[in-house]
DNA sequence: TCCTTGATTTTGGTCAGACCAATTTCTATC
DNA sequence: GATAGAAATTGGTCTGACCAAAATCAAGGA
């Protein structure tokens, strides 16, 4: 029984992740080109999920050219992905914050010159949902996200606002990043609020130096929460 | 009411003729990034097919990032298909030069602590490869470019070379950039020899602070030229 | 034995309706 | 005007039904 994956974060949905466990058949070598899929109902068992989420799943394979649907006869796989294929499939999650640790870093300092008043009153809000979010069960990290990305938005530098939203859905992508995420988060290691809040402070301060170390010490202690989960 | 439009071929399913449909509203402008489709009840209504089937199209434009769902909220414009359909449309030459110069910085810093003497060696090969470029009528920047992901490979860091590797990617893709970076060619403007030299000889005395330095000098010479061509 | 035809089964396509979770909007109260 | 709670709206998933297209099977004829 090849139950779905739980989801990997609150953003995906059902059809989603049947997606990404289909793709993830056709790229470990379970089919071949010219091999036809299971039926809808077929997967519907097998995954337990209702035909119309198998439905859509399928449609968003077909979409991005991996099956060709059939009519009455079946989907066909019509293209591999290969490894390489998928952003960010072959970078780690070290390696992946490592480069969050230099970038965003930098991208913090460039933001303590310019901030604004309202975008900081809006990191104290996205702060304290981090915090919220910490309480809840599902592990969202949908603020901590949002967090990052307005520190990269008050550079207003198009270039780096687009690299580290980069950084994130590599982030979201990497099956191996997502799986050691995932074990960060059943041991209880979740965005420190004092981090954050530290990052905050710097960038109040309108301290550049100090809002790049802020932000490298963050991303350090998610490396070594990294290092634990593993 | 907007009935989905008769089928173009046999071949067509409703939710790829009303995904055709949707996305010619998106080109003809009805919408713009940040706007927020009808809600699926309404397309089904306004279409005359089931909610499943407008589900289905909506994600067919998802996998295509066009729009971006939000559970509870809606189908938002993400991306317009047309103009902006290619990466890095709407960002400057300022923007990236300035991106690059944070980020190549950090990634020569890291490079300086670990590359071999057989990158080091690499790197001059590319260095009179500029040399050499700068010499020819052509103006082919591909030693440059590939002299800067030299030095992001020795950060063996797949995050970092794929990151600086999309900040290349942009710049080439960018319609305005590429005018600027014409401009600054027929201005006789060419990458500095001086000056990758200069990256070369902190990376060979493994000095990050100085591989740093030397490489914000060099961006930072180009940002000037970018002025100079406008 | 092989081929053809028709019946049956399987497959995908679409629909209707139900219920739930997430988000937004509205209303009442202070 | 601000806040909290209720109501409405939105997307997500499911069940079940029926239809069209294609595949498979069985029977009959050459």
């Amino acid at each position: 029984m090849a139950a779905v994956p739980s989801p990997t974060s609150s953003f995906d949905r059902l059809y989603q992740t049947l997606a990404r466990a289909l793709i993830a058949k056709l790229s470990s070598g379970k089919y071949a080109v010219g091999d036809r899929l299971p039926a809808e109902r077929e997967l519907s068992i097998e995954y337990d999920v209702s035909r119309p989420t198998v439905r859509e799943a399928i449609i968003a394979l077909e979409v991005q050219g991996l099956v060709d649907v059939r009519v009455g006869s079946g989907a066909y796989v019509k293209r591999v992905p290969g490894k390489t294929e998928i952003p960010g499939f072959n970078i780690t999650a070290f390696e992946l914050t490592e480069a969050r640790l230099l970038f965003e870093g930098e991208a913090a300092a460039l933001a303590a010159s310019q901030i604004t008043d309202e975008e900081l009153n809006e990191l104290d809000a996205l702060v304290r949902a981090i915090a919220a979010e910490n309480l809840s069960k599902g592990g969202s990290e949908r603020a901590d996200r949002a967090f990052h990305l307005s520190i990269a938005a008050a550079t207003r530098n198009a270039a780096i606002v687009n690299t580290i939203k980069e950084l994130w859905n590599l982030r979201a992508n990497s099956p191996e990043s997502a799986l050691l995420h995932e074990k960060a988060r059943t041991a209880n290691i979740k965005p420190v609020v004092d981090e954050h809040s530290a990052i905050v402070d710097a960038l109040r301060n309108r301290d550049p130096a100090a809002a790049r170390t802020a932000m490298r010490m963050h991303l350090s202690a998610v490396l070594d929460s990294l290092l634990f989960a593993t």
